[in-house]
DNA sequence: GGCTTAAGGTATGACAGGGAACCATTGCTT
DNA sequence: AAGCAATGGTTCCCTGTCATACCTTAAGCC
């Protein structure tokens, strides 16, 4: 019947479901959220990353894997680690040239960009209508800290305290699973743009646009949330097409 | 620090990326999958499932482990299983009473409702929008066809019918990422409505809307689309949120 | 009837990954 | 100076999973 032969079997209507139960060895996928730690910022450089025992229950693999992991990233100079007391797995902050060679950088050949983008304005509009329509007074506090935060960032700090703003108002949909996937698609989405130049006209560009969104939903005013949100989204994608393209 | 002691550790603001590598003992999530593709009516009743061989390839898990995940579904009286050529593992019709003691039984109690709800709307209305800016004309022909197909549908095939035309839509996005996060969702959420009766009245409505959605992407209206979507997955919202509240 | 073919059913050996215990190092506290 | 506590570093064994090959059943074809 079907024609394949070598590499993956037959395409199908099922694709959707019948996707490979783990995408690699299981290690590299600790691998992966480990370094999406570290694309996101949530551990900034200098900071320390959870120990190795909390880690590995977090991820839920032996800590003999994820300390695999973290020997990756030690030889790639992104990490480094100290024994004893107040010791611990150190973030280090980012290397110009990234590695030449390896491992690391072949993966983002591998990235869909289309279906990045697409995704993430996706999840963005959806988290900020959500947050727009049921937002806690405690939520509101959260947001204006964010926001707050990336208004006094300075250059080398912008991409972190954006990524942590749009974090937050994923956090504040109220649904898990829409964070944790924005998660995925931010950390991926960053090192895309790690890739092209950070100009301060865009960032300024940007910052109107987070104060906006912000206040639509402060406003709680959905449409208007995702629709600012949608226009930034769409900035941000057309600056990476046609940079990639 | 943090007081955790029994069960899961502290949480914390890294929750988002630090969530388990694996949602269980791998063959969990292979079981995880091919109820997915029960659930989904992508394999009708009555029907053959792919053979093992193709099944474990697809997977990424051996065949041993597959028919672990395969002898549960028959003990459950899901599937079947017959030798020989022609033969294969059939889907057998839902039984009335799923299943008093059970594994899978169970689940359901885990699931977050709301968290399912809000993510499925936000991820159709995203589809919905996406499809409406750029649509091939072949995805014109899926789409009416799929729209054709559950206005034809009896009650018995009706869930089935919405779940492709929905996951259709999903697929048409251009975002494979998107599909196959509705899929999961959906999955998720056909287990709960099977808790709930369907209704004739709720159906006709719900095909006044499909039609709505339709037309709105065939006129390239993303605003509107994403608008009729949204009205769509609140009806059903609020009818899950009255009979499980 | 006998062969071929495609499917499920079974058995075996190798290995990655997990759990748990232990060692080594460091800095704080006494 | 001694002890304690929290961390990274190491080892051992065991279970789950994989790959492979082979057996069994049943439908179609010669």
């Amino acid at each position: 019947m079907a024609a394949g032969g070598a590499g993956d079997p037959a395409p199908g209507p099922l694709d959707s479901v019948l996707r490979p139960v783990r995408a690699g060895n299981g290690f590299e996928e600790a691998l992966e959220q480990v370094l999406q730690l570290l694309r996101l910022g949530l551990v900034p450089p200098g900071e320390r990353l959870p120990s190795e025992r909390e880690l590995s229950q977090h991820l839920r693999i032996s800590r003999v894997t994820l300390r695999e992991v973290l020997k990756v990233l030690q030889d790639q100079n992104m990490v480094e680690s100290r024994r004893g007391r107040y010791g611990g797995t150190f973030v280090l902050p980012r290397t110009a040239a990234p590695d030449g060679s390896g491992e690391l950088r072949r993966r983002i050949a591998a990235v869909d960009v289309e279906d990045t983008l697409r995704f993430r304005e996706v999840l963005e509009a959806g988290a900020a209508g959500l947050c727009a329509e049921g937002l806690t007074a405690d939520g509101e506090d959260r947001l204006r800290g964010a926001l707050d935060a990336t208004q006094g960032a300075r250059l080398e700090d912008y991409r972190r305290q954006d990524t942590l703003l749009h974090l937050t108002l994923a956090e504040l949909s109220g649904s898990r699973t829409l964070a944790a996937q924005y998660a995925a698609v931010r950390a991926t989405l960053n090192e895309l743009l790690d890739g092209i130049p950070l100009l301060v006209r865009n960032l300024e560009h940007s910052q109107q646009q987070h104060a906006a969104v912000v206040e639509a939903v402060l406003d709680r005013d959905p449409d208007a949330a995702r629709e600012m949100m949608r226009e930034h989204c769409g900035g941000t994608a057309a600056l990476l097409r046609g940079f990639l393209a």
